[in-house]
DNA sequence: AAATATTGTGTGTACTTTACACAATAAATT
DNA sequence: AATTTATTGTGTAAAGTACACACAATATTT
């Protein structure tokens, strides 16, 4: 065990040659993806960047890094986000984990994904090392590496998400107007709401507050301002019994 | 490279003495956790092995080890699940992965939670290496590592997702009574349901085949057993639009 | 002043959920 | 054989929710 320890010493450097060598044939690499959703010009986009990597060099890839071995998993998201975009104070949520041996061609590498939802305005990227854009989610087909079934994937997470909880509202102004709620959620669900029924079931719900303000320079009669309050959620939110399927 | 490849083959029994120091300083070790539940006396159970490492020897832990570096995610959940408990075609969906960098302590290890549902008679255990028991849900409280915390979160996860698939049935025998199918939901919901709604819902659903059969061996009137009809699930299954919060 | 685009509002119907009580039956006990 | 026990099997009314649908009011642009 001693000599074992000083062999080790010596070794290093040689070590750190093959290291990448040993990580292939006996070690899992392990990397985190995060799938951003922004909401702007009425659609439901995502954000991606150009892959690092030579063979994937001209695709489009998710925002990710390999997890530093001292590095908490939610840690690495949060690192991963701020020097991939520059972004701050955003709230990442565990997807799924992608753990196919050949998932990756650089070797063994198994992938966590995290997504976000984040108001595209409010949100200054910062460009780095990599370049980055705000994808229509309907025009993302072919990503780097496995990145468009991770995509698939969060896609449908945030559809059923977003209607169990009020996580839309993070997409939007802070104060908007009901079609702009509306609209957003006709984007991310890929369907169309009766506009009575859909004002009728926010305000039955007593979750917006009103403004008292009204739309500015829309080119037709302006509607009025809503925020959304969480309280007033927190209070009235569902509590789930029984069977429903 | 030639070189270092060759330094490689030589160093190879080295290597294997020093991984683990190697391990701990310069990668991430994956593991996956299997929480299984059953469901036995109408109470709710989950399969437990006593812990393989000494510190935690008298501990109770999951069904879990490390992922081998060739090996599919998924793959590794059903081998540690036959390895640990000769258990086989189970169905087996990923919850969380885990990657607090100390929640092992044997060095960096991410786990990724897996959980399933048996039903208890069906499948005969078979114990190998490890001593294995049966444990009531409401019981668990020390377990290895923070194998209460993946516990916890799994049970969590299985009280939403049976309330929104009919994943209940497969804990139950193919012939099953209304009552039984109620004692079910009541141990994992942990809630108490109308007798007379609950059979209503679930007629009206139309997933429920008579099997011209009544139960035997009940110190009272026994109850007609139903069998569970996925093709008509489904045909009739809900198609989620809109929200719901 | 007229045209345009969108806001804001109400009602009836169908369906779903909930609360609740009593007679029928098989087994076990006397 | 009669009684007790434990549980099955059944219906209805009231409250709430979901859905389909049309028209007048208003701000902007032409």
């Amino acid at each position: 065990m001693q000599a074992s320890r000083s062999m080790l010493l010596k070794n290093i450097k040689t070590l750190k040659v093959i290291r990448s060598e040993v990580e292939n044939i006996n070690h899992i690499g392990l990397s985190v993806d995060c799938v951003i959703f922004g909401f702007d010009e009425n659609k439901l986009k995502v954000l991606l960047m150009r892959s690092d990597l030579e063979k994937f060099q001209c695709k489009w890839s998710l925002l990710g890094d390999l997890v530093k071995p001292d590095e908490d998993l939610d840690a690495a998201a949060y690192r991963i986000l701020k020097q991939r975009a520059g972004l701050d104070d955003v709230y990442l949520e565990q997807v799924y984990t992608f753990g196919k041996t050949n998932r990756h061609p650089g070797g063994r590498v198994v992938t966590v994904a995290y997504c976000s939802l984040i108001n595209i305005q409010h949100h200054k990227l910062k460009t780095l090392a990599n370049e980055l854009h705000w994808h229509d989610v309907d025009s993302v087909n072919d990503l780097a590496f496995d990145h468009k079934r991770i995509f698939d994937l969060s896609l449908q997470r945030l559809q059923k998400r977003v209607q169990e909880h009020p996580l839309g509202f993070s997409l939007l102004p802070s104060k908007f107007s009901l079609r702009e709620l509306q609209n957003l959620y006709e984007a991310i669900l890929s369907i169309k709401l009766d506009r009575r029924n859909f004002r009728k079931k926010l305000f039955s719900m007593e979750i917006l507050t009103d403004m008292d303000e009204i739309e500015k320079n829309v080119p037709h009669r302006p509607g009025k301002l809503y925020k959304f309050d969480y309280d007033k959620y927190e209070m009235k939110k569902k509590k789930w019994t029984g069977i429903d399927f």
